[in-house]
DNA sequence: ATGGTGGCACCGCCA
């Protein structure tokens, strides 16, 4: 069995104390995470090579940042998406058991009409370009992340309000469809047909947690040969109870591979 | 209710 999961942390330093602790008790064999928001010679390296992780990361100061945490050794890293992209810290990929595992943090966009929002746009056909060229959904392949973008009205609590704006915009649903058009699987939405389920909170909105107020943004994508292994999935609330969780939370799935 | 969250770096930016 392989577990696989992903969490967007919102600085890798502010959370290591639930990182930690959710890691032994999850024991995933591999961790995607998003918006670390630490340089790579800042990095707490320590507390995953404690837990039994090796851990591979692109980061820069402030903002994004992305690392891939595995159990297994890791080859064939790649941290850029294309050349001008590299600074970003947006896109780290390896080679894990077989598998190609790539994992993103898609530009958050800010609002619809603005540059920021344009660049989301290109940056997401830019990945999708980038699928499209380097692989083939007919072979194995784990694309996960923080895409920014909820797909469907089922994915945001109040679809009416939120319809044409920043992430949850047709032109961003339109590029995630395409994504899943070409072959790759919404692993999550596989498993669990029924709304309401969310893996985002906006801190600006107050008690957003407690009231359920979410989006669905991140993702656990793979394409058929692995998609139809996939056993369960779940989205973790639990480090909710601690003391300064991220807007964000765990994203699980576990498929029925040998690793 | 003219405020209200959170991280980081710096006195504002991004989510």
């Amino acid at each position: 069995m392989m577990k696989f999961s992903t969490f967007n942390t919102n600085s890798i330093r502010a959370r290591l104390p639930i990182i930690a602790d959710w890691l032994y008790r999850e024991s995933p064999d591999v961790l995607c995470i998003q918006e670390t928001k630490v340089q790579d010679k800042d990095f707490p390296t320590g507390p995953f090579e404690k837990a039994g992780y090796q851990a591979l990361y692109r980061g820069q100061k402030s903002y994004n940042g992305v690392a891939i945490i595995s159990k297994l050794p890791a080859s064939q890293p790649q941290f850029n998406l294309y050349r001008r992209e590299e600074e970003e810290a947006r896109f780290i990929s390896a080679w894990i058991s077989n598998i190609p595992i790539i994992n993103v943090y898609v530009p958050q966009g800010y609002e619809v009409g603005t540059e920021k929002f344009e660049y989301k746009l290109h940056w997401m056909r830019a990945l999708l370009d980038y699928m499209k060229r380097n692989f083939d959904p007919d072979f194995p392949l784990l694309l996960a992340g923080d895409f920014n973008v909820a797909l469907e009205p089922i994915d945001v609590f109040n679809p009416e309000e939120f319809r044409g704006k920043v992430a949850f915009h047709p032109d961003e649903q339109a590029i995630l469809w395409e994504f899943l058009n070409w072959g790759l699987v919404d692993i999550f939405r596989k498993h669990q047909p029924e709304g309401g389920h969310y893996t985002f909170w906006d801190y600006r909105i107050p008690n957003s947690f407690k009231r359920n107020l979410g989006w669905r943004i991140d993702y656990i994508l793979a394409t058929p040969p692995i998609a139809e292994k996939s056993q369960r999935v779940w989205i973790d609330t639990q480090p909710r109870s601690w003391e300064k969780p991220s807007d964000h939370t765990f994203l699980s799935a576990e498929f029925q591979i040998d690793v």
